[in-house]
DNA sequence: TTAAATTAGGTAAACGTTTAAGCAAATAAA
DNA sequence: TTTATTTGCTTAAACGTTTACCTAATTTAA
């Protein structure tokens, strides 16, 4: 192309210089040069521009499921401040499968992007794929689903205190019974979950049981895990339900309507979820709601930070968010 | 990288054309090389080979929003197709403004995206940015919100025929009296969905009214259409809504409970919407469930038919597939 | 007046691939 | 045996930018 901007005879290192608003170039040749490019529609080629300067101008972001209204709030958090910055967003969907996601490390090492934001499968257990890209110069940060084994920026939400608090709004509410239900896989921020509502439990004097701890499938399979949901309820037979993801909200109800449970009366049902229609359900939804648009946007943010050469300590940085309860019907003690 | 390819010195063409598996290098060779590849973690570097090449093994999929359920699960859809044929896809929002739209896609005639996938914003009207994109060579899928004017592939679902279904649906069940909220804008598909609304009054002898029709705005201020909606409920005293936008599923339930209504006693309503949680809604909402995933799949089968070089004529690709009409209790008689 | 500094722009190499063209040696065809 | 073909590899140009380094002309300082 800009052998055609050769219109103006001048050289083509001119019309770079002149597009870039370098000092070297003369105030009224820019103008003609930026108005030319204009009249000529010319659109410089990114790859070659990336090639030269070795940056991309693109990061991408990785995530276990973007049909989950927690990442696609936190992509339009990204998306906000990628727009911004001129720079290009390209989106792996890992399916929760560390095989995929291993697979799709590999090709990022390979400088197709400036940095990665990512929410780690929860299979996965093995980080070298990890390491091997930081080895490589390319910076990462965590959002929500973080590896707390990879020294880098993490921004989480406050996992362990939600779930203490949601506990404890069930034990208010005369729950006796809590059962705990979760999805296979090792994300730490279950971890954290799980701990919080332990020590909800501890605090009253209950004594933690196994019994209550409940793995769905994270497959999607909505009839299998409605299944698994309706052998534990009748077997433990919980007054209280903590739904520790979103897909879950909506089994759990399924189940409950199946056995002819009333919510809340017979149980009392709380989500980690950020659905809109929560306020909508029958009955309305108690749902820890988490900032996953602050969160997508504060994880950009550092990225950025640290490509723009401000000085960050990546590894220092590890932001935690409050995420919020919000009490509804479907813990409320109805009279 | 390949010079450091050269500790098994052949010259840097050989190492190309081994790793691209060409007929030109023996056997053992081609051995040696993947192997030292291997060992040595050499990834090519994408922006020189696309450079070279002058192709991007990149799409871009352009949507207006991204927390919506259809758009998520048509994201699924694509990235299948994508993840197959070793592609990436950038993704770019444009917030339903027509200036977003116009601007990116200007970016787009770069060359950075071999092909792009589709749904146009709500208010764009002019469209020389696409047509731009067209000369320069660049195919164009649409799905979903296509823009008719553009000869191309368009994939789509049948909002005529469904929007018919849905409104006879709700005058089976005894309305007279219905209204259609939609949004502002000009997208094609609200105006098919309208025409399926009209033709079912008339085919019952029913006048279509302007009164009925209510226009939200697509900014997602809910307060706002919640405000609106109660407004055209107080003065219309409509029997039946449709609500052709999923965001507006929760304005119309929350209008209807702060006025006291009783879905469906007083009033039906039914949604194209794709929330999984149209099941557990109170009461369970009868959606006009769009085949997301496999339109988001065809368009991209389509796309990548095109690059392939499997001659299509684009802009004879005109797929409709059918969406479903879900019944569910918001618009059941009770007795 | 002359030397030094500044301004405005040009030259050419480099970024890391791919590929057309070429070539020697080995093999097949005559 | 000679010629034609095939095999396996090399050379070098090209993709479209950016940028370090040069140069000539002009301005400023001494």
């Amino acid at each position: 192309m800009k052998t055609l901007a050769k219109v103006l005879n001048v050289s083509i290192a001119t019309i770079s210089k002149a597009l870039r608003d370098s000092h070297d170039i003369g105030d009224e040749t820019k103008q003609r040069v930026i108005e030319t490019a204009r009249l000529l529609h010319y659109v410089p080629n990114p790859y070659a521009s990336s090639l030269r300067k070795r940056s991309s101008n693109t990061i991408a972001i990785v995530i276990p499921e973007i049909a989950d209204s927690f990442f696609s709030q936190a992509i339009n958090g990204i998306e906000s401040i990628v727009d911004q910055e001129n720079y290009h967003a390209l989106i792996y969907l890992t399916h929760d499968s560390y095989e995929r996601e291993a697979k799709m490390f590999n090709d990022l090492t390979s400088g197709r992007v400036d940095g990665i934001l990512m929410s780690v499968a929860s299979n996965t257990k093995d980080i070298s794929h990890i390491q091997n890209l930081q080895q490589a110069g390319i910076p990462i940060v965590f959002f929500d689903r973080v590896c707390e084994d990879v020294p880098t920026a993490k921004i989480k939400t406050d996992d362990f205190n939600s779930a203490y608090v949601a506990t404890s709004h069930l034990l208010d509410q005369g729950c006796k019974n809590i059962s705990l239900v979760t999805i296979e896989g090792y994300p730490s921020i279950l971890y954290a979950r799980k701990e919080g509502y332990k020590k909800a439990l501890a605090e009253r004097g209950i004594k933690y049981d196994e019994q209550h701890e409940i793995s769905c499938s994270n497959k999607y399979t909505q009839e299998n895990n409605i299944a698994v949901l309706k052998d534990h309820i009748a077997k433990v037979k919980p007054d209280g339900i903590i739904a520790t993801v979103e897909h879950l909200a909506t089994s759990t109800y399924l189940a409950c309507e199946e056995m002819k449970l009333n919510i809340p009366q017979d149980i009392k049902v709380v989500c980690f979820t950020n659905q809109i229609t929560a306020a909508i359900l029958n009955p309305p939804l108690t749902t820890i709601l988490q900032p996953a648009y602050e969160m997508g946007r504060k994880a950009a943010e550092l990225l950025f930070w640290h490509l723009s050469g401000k000085f960050i300590q990546m590894e220092k940085e590890n932001i935690i968010l409050p995420s919020k309860l919000v009490v509804r019907d479907s813990t409320r003690i109805s009279d």
